[in-house]
DNA sequence: ACCACAATTGCAACAGAGTTGCAATTATTA
DNA sequence: TAATAATTGCAACTCTGTTGCAATTGTGGT
């Protein structure tokens, strides 16, 4: 049962248990891809402000539950992180790839994002890596 | 003199020479690292409409002058192009990198982006690396 | 140097995204 | 079930980005 897990999940990150953030993340789980702001407002419905949905993605991301997928377009995507990512501590390694043709932004979680040798001086904490394309499903 | 090489590279990209564009670009020569969209207002004073900026690095970017960095904090950062890279066609394959202290964005024109092996049926257009961290003039 | 034409600009008005304070509502714990 | 703390919705606001249109400016040819 989804809701079951939903509930967990929430309890895992000390989260009270609210109908939003179950929608929420309900549509996370149904989900392959990311989501924007606007979709998560779009599918959730006239149900939550558009205030309350900032606000859980903000709640969300702090947790560890999501991370952020920075994008060309300006427009931040949204997706679930595994589970060792609790806390506010983030491992997500691995690869974001964007199509251009239906514009779904997905994780790669089998590919992972390789160590970069930087210039004397320069200290790395974090490294993204976007890869954009044509995804497996729009390849017909 | 830098005049003098603000008006080449706008004939050279197919560009009428306006006072908008000549303020802009120099704000990018005279800079080492990139630039937002609100950096540039900020700095080209009261003399130019915001709109005029909006169309103006459009512009830029459309002839091959700039190109945009995507950043984690949905705030677009633009910057100067290497010469190749006229007509549109970008060949930008550096990485970049995000001072987590003082917040500048520069190119690291000597690292270039790795390639990377996607899962079958994905295929690569174009491919973005950002690495954040503390840059060497912030490392004391 | 001037003119005609095309391109660029500023302005106004607008749409969308994101933030904040506050009061009402809801979840948690005892 | 009641007390307390957290979450939510609402209103108001700021900031960002877009568009149409008229005024201005740049360009190339004379
Ligand atoms: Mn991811
Ligand atoms: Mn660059
Ligand atoms: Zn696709
Ligand atoms: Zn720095």
């Amino acid at each position: 049962m989804m809701e079951q897990k939903i509930d967990e999940l929430l309890k895992k990150n000390h989260l009270s248990i609210t109908g939003g953030r179950r929608k929420i993340l309900e549509l996370f789980l149904q989900q392959d891809g990311a989501l924007s702001h606007s979709d998560i407002e779009r599918r959730a419905g006239e149900k939550f402000d558009r205030v309350t949905v900032y606000r859980t993605l903000q709640t969300f991301l702090e947790k560890g539950l999501i991370h952020s997928i920075p994008t060309s377009d300006n427009s931040i995507r949204y997706a679930l992180c595994k589970d060792d990512c609790s806390g506010g501590q983030h491992h997500d390694d691995h690869v974001h790839f964007i199509c251009n043709a239906c514009g779904t932004t997905v994780c790669l979680e089998g590919v992972t994002v390789p160590s970069i040798a930087l210039p004397d001086g320069y200290v790395t904490e974090q490294v993204e890596m976007l890869i954009s394309g044509v995804c497996k499903s729009c390849n017909h």
